[in-house]
DNA sequence: GTCTATACCCGGATAGAC
DNA sequence: GTCTATCCGGGTATAGAC
């Protein structure tokens, strides 16, 4: 009930004002001045701006590893996969328009990543593809993921800031469709 | 067969180093390096940073706003609208990543082009639902230009730069079959 | 924890000689 | 058409008082 500490109240500005502006067009003294404060107050709580925005990804970060993990461990069905991809994007709106829109942003904290997202990515398509795939099948996993990433944010757009079930259901269709011949 | 004009070279470096570092993440002094010259040198051939942008996407714009034109004028089959759209995605592959990973250079130059960006792109999903879209046609449509985007781009790094019929066959497949139930 | 003030750097752009 | 030199603005970050 109390006042959320500034350090929660900086990131959520933060992710608002990355989500709109991107992360480079957004400067330190906008995130001040949203906060009432100013620059140097902000370097109280973080260290640099990078570290703003890890603190933005840390939370879905390790609901997405986890995810991976459990690609290792065994078999997934792409239902499975893909669901668990749109409810994570759609749960980090916000998070996921910032790297899909600024690629400058992702490489400043790509270091500082358990995994380079790059190989994130190429397992998730392996996870999709199977062992072994040829074109079509890349394309395929490459529209999934299209899909999901492209109408998710559309349908949460649409429905003013969260995933109606039924437009879940219908992101999770397409994406699936996408994967048969 | 004589070496292409400084103004075309230029623009051929910037393209490629757009598409990987994005816009704002590539400087003038970048461009300067590889073309082996000054800053100052650049500034001969073209006014702004800006109007290097929009010099590469003069020719692909027009191609892009006859198509809408054509909109206008009658009925236009998605499998013809959504094969336009890839071709002209996969010709300009270059560019496309550009503005797909850098808003800021797409509202940089949106002053100057004959419609607003987000107005061509409204229109395109016009004319892939129809008249009177409920969210379910919505969604669909906004997966069809998701898959075009995703996996025309994916399809022509596979191909080494080029986009083969058969990828472009599996593309426009995908694409179609996303705005069926 | 927040302020004022400022250092520092970098990127875009210009002036003027050659 | 290209150079050297430089300006200018803005953005991150720091110093030190309160």
């Amino acid at each position: 009930m109390t006042q959320p500490d500034t350090k929660q109240r900086i990131l959520a500005i933060a992710a608002e004002l990355f989500a709109r502006q991107g992360y480079t067009g957004t400067t330190i003294a906008d995130i001040a001045r949203e906060l009432g404060t100013t620059t140097a107050a902000l370097y109280y709580h973080f260290p640099s701006k990078a570290a703003i925005l890890g603190g933005l990804i840390a939370g879905p970060l390790v609901g997405y590893t986890r995810l991976l993990d459990s690609l290792q461990a065994g078999e997934v069905a792409p239902e499975e996969l893909l669901g668990a991809i749109i409810d994570i994007t759609a749960e980090s709106a916000d998070l996921a328009t910032i790297f899909d829109r600024d690629p400058a942003a992702l490489a400043m904290i790509d270091e500082q990543l358990p995994r380079p997202s790059g190989e994130m990515i190429a397992q998730t398509v392996a996870a999709l593809t199977g062992p072994d795939p040829d074109h079509a099948a890349l394309i395929r996993a490459n529209a999934a993921l299209g899909v999901v990433k492209a109408s998710t944010l559309a349908a949460v757009r649409l429905g003013g800031g969260t995933l109606s079930a039924q437009d879940r259901a219908e992101v999770l269709a397409v994406a699936l469709g996408t994967l048969k011949r």
